[in-house]
RNA sequence: GGCCCGUUGGUCAAGCGGCUAAGACGCUAGCCUCUCACGCUGGAAACAUGGGUUCGAUUCCCGUACGGGUCACCA
């Protein structure tokens, strides 16, 4: 066959060569070591979870080499596009810490190796496949939409472990065979009638001989060589993720591609796609998935409709995007935490990530972690920047404690600043949205009593206590004269001023000084448990508090 | 079903031929002259399994089991 001729049949418009398009993009001129990356996500919605490993790692990775890190929208597929979603992929990811130098990037698109939209580059793509073509690498295939749809159904669907694998094979060993024989002649006639073709690769893969592959994080790896005719563009003319992979990290120069771990069985067939094309392997990295846990307790992908799979369910969570951030970098290098330790001052970007930390296989989900990271990344917060995060959060998703908030940023911020700012700071609460449970019994206008009284108490004892402590109430005392005065209260009470003494002989006393406490604690907070009870009243002020604890007693 | 990847406490994980098998989260006991929140000191809890190789295997090799991924004109 003329495969020159062929070729300009397919593709007759494709004037340039391939000479020419590498000259406008030249390699890149940086340091020794820097690595290129990119995330090249398609455009389907909301940035999932998930999705952010590879981001951190492609971007932690570039940056820390002095390399490039950049956006590759991969948009072939038309059918899946939701518009606007890659400019909200931008903000959200940049709200972790995750900055593009080229692509589309918060300040619009960057870089001279665009464009870096897929749909964008199909001139691009075509003069490659054109040279495939003039290579006798590639052939058209004008089977219909149709006939493929009914290939596919007998290996698709729910009855996947039904199938016949083996006739599947077959009939697809078949269909390659038939594709293949195609002549110049009816090749002509089909084009003649304006019949769409997809371009296949020839396959000269044996899948009896095997490929040795070194992946940085899953290490050495053998498979078949590809034997199939995979299609490299679809009847639209756009490549497939296969094609546009090679031609695009090829030209955009990335040197390092790190994706997940589900394109491994795809390796064979971009490792023979590259050398095809004559284009330079570069290092790949396919990471461990993410998982959580089905109905059966098993391990599953962390797939787009699980809770938690959308980057931005965290935020509305409650929880800052620095926890997030911290959170990965626990699962990202096993190390990280052990430095974290050791650096609690600086910032993450600092750690110096190594590949070979790298986990080889799968981790859960863990709230409790995220939980745990979440409450130490709060708790090393100034009370002014919990303030500003608190009160963000609340105007998108409470906006009635945001005005409370907002009434008096002193105030308020005064409130976060119980027991913040020392070698051991409180960890009261992982998220945002937690805070105006701890703290709003602090405003009248969402205090309540919501504990009950210990029942072994008797309203006559209690209201005792507290009328005698408002008695002798001194605002000006400091936190142990406070206490001293809340002994006092015990003792003329009959409840013993120690607890030690008490629980000697707990017959003697109607309760302890901890009992006494619990008492104004409940009508000054509302709950049995709260911050030291002295810096509360003096936050809320001698008034408030002493109409708190009046307006208890009255109620008793 | 084929192909590929994986398997150390409930979870995340150190380990890279010889150790009482780290640490973190969670759980738990006790202490911290009032609760909580911290903090401190303890505790329970693991090398999937069978064969090799070796003086010696969690570590190396093979099989088995289990788990995961993938088999599109989706990425």
């Amino acid at each position: 066959m003329d495969y020159q001729l062929l070729a300009d049949l397919l593709f007759p418009s494709v004037t340039k060569t391939r000479e020419e398009l590498e000259k406008e993009y030249p390699a890149r001129s940086l340091p020794e070591g820097a690595k290129v990356t990119r995330f090249a996500p398609s455009p389907t919605g909301f940035v999932h979870f998930g999705g952010l490993f590879p981001a951190t790692v492609g971007e932690r990775l570039a940056h820390q080499s002095g390399g490039v890190f950049y956006l590759r929208i991969e948009d072939t597929d038309a059918k899946r596009e939701v518009p606007g979603a890659a400019e909200g992929l931008v903000k959200t990811l940049a709200n972790y810490g995750v900055n593009f130098d080229e692509g589309m990037t918060l300040e619009g698109e960057k870089g001279a190796y665009g464009p870096y939209k897929q749909s964008l580059r199909r001139d691009i793509y075509h003069v490659y496949a054109k040279e495939l073509v003039v290579k006798g690498l590639a052939y058209p295939c004008f089977s219909s939409e149709e006939d493929l749809e009914a290939l596919k159904q007998v290996n698709k669907k729910e009855e996947l472990k039904n199938t016949d694998w083996t006739e599947a094979e077959a009939q697809r060993k078949a269909e390659q065979d038939r594709a293949r024989a195609i002549t110049l002649e009816e090749v002509k006639e089909h084009l003649s009638k304006g019949e769409p073709f997809v371009l296949r690769l020839l396959s000269g893969g044996d899948k009896d001989k095997k490929v040795r592959f070194t992946d940085l994080i899953k290490g050495n790896l053998e498979f078949p060589e590809n034997d199939e005719d995979f299609v490299l563009l679809k009847s639209d003319g756009i490549p497939t993720y296969h094609f546009a992979h090679a031609v695009d990290d090829h030209l955009m120069g990335t040197t390092h591609v790190i994706r997940g771990e589900e394109w491994l069985p795809s390796l064979a067939k971009h490792v023979q796609l590259f050398t095809f094309l004559g284009f330079k392997l570069p290092k790949y990295m396919h990471i461990a998935q993410i998982m959580r846990l089905d109905e059966n307790g098993n391990k599953k992908k962390l797939s787009k409709r699980d809770m938690g799979a959308n980057l931005d369910d965290y935020s509305r969570m409650g929880y800052c995007a620095e926890s997030v951030c911290e959170y990965v970098m626990t699962l990202l290098n096993s190390n990280y935490e052990e430095w974290h330790a050791k650096n609690p001052e600086l910032p993450y970007t600092d750690f110096p990530f190594s590949i070979k930390k790298m986990s080889v296989s799968g981790c859960l989900f863990d709230f409790d972690k995220l939980n745990d990271v979440s409450k130490n990344v709060l708790s090393r917060m100034t009370a002014e920047h919990v303030y500003d995060l608190t009160l963000a959060w609340a105007k998108e998703n409470d906006p009635d404690f945001a005005e409370l908030l907002a009434s008096d940023a002193v105030y308020a911020t005064s409130i976060l600043s119980i027991g913040r700012g020392g070698k051991k700071p409180r960890k009261d609460f992982a998220r945002l949205s937690e805070v105006k449970d701890y703290m709003g019994f602090f405003y009248d206008e969402l205090f309540e009593i919501k504990d009950a009284l210990p029942e072994q108490f008797s309203k006559e004892d209690v209201k005792a206590c507290i009328t005698d402590f408002t008695k002798n109430y001194d605002e000006s005392l400091d936190n142990t004269g406070w206490f001293d005065s809340v002994k006092g209260v015990a003792e003329r009470q009959g409840f013993c001023p120690d607890v030690k003494a008490y629980k000697q002989s707990p017959e003697s006393y109607k309760g302890h000084v901890g009992d006494v406490s619990s008492f104004i604690r409940l009508a000054i907070t509302g709950k049995l448990n709260s911050p030291d009870l002295y810096t509360v009243m003096q936050i809320l002020g001698k008034e408030r508090s002493l109409a708190r604890l009046d307006a208890f007693t009255q109620s008793l």
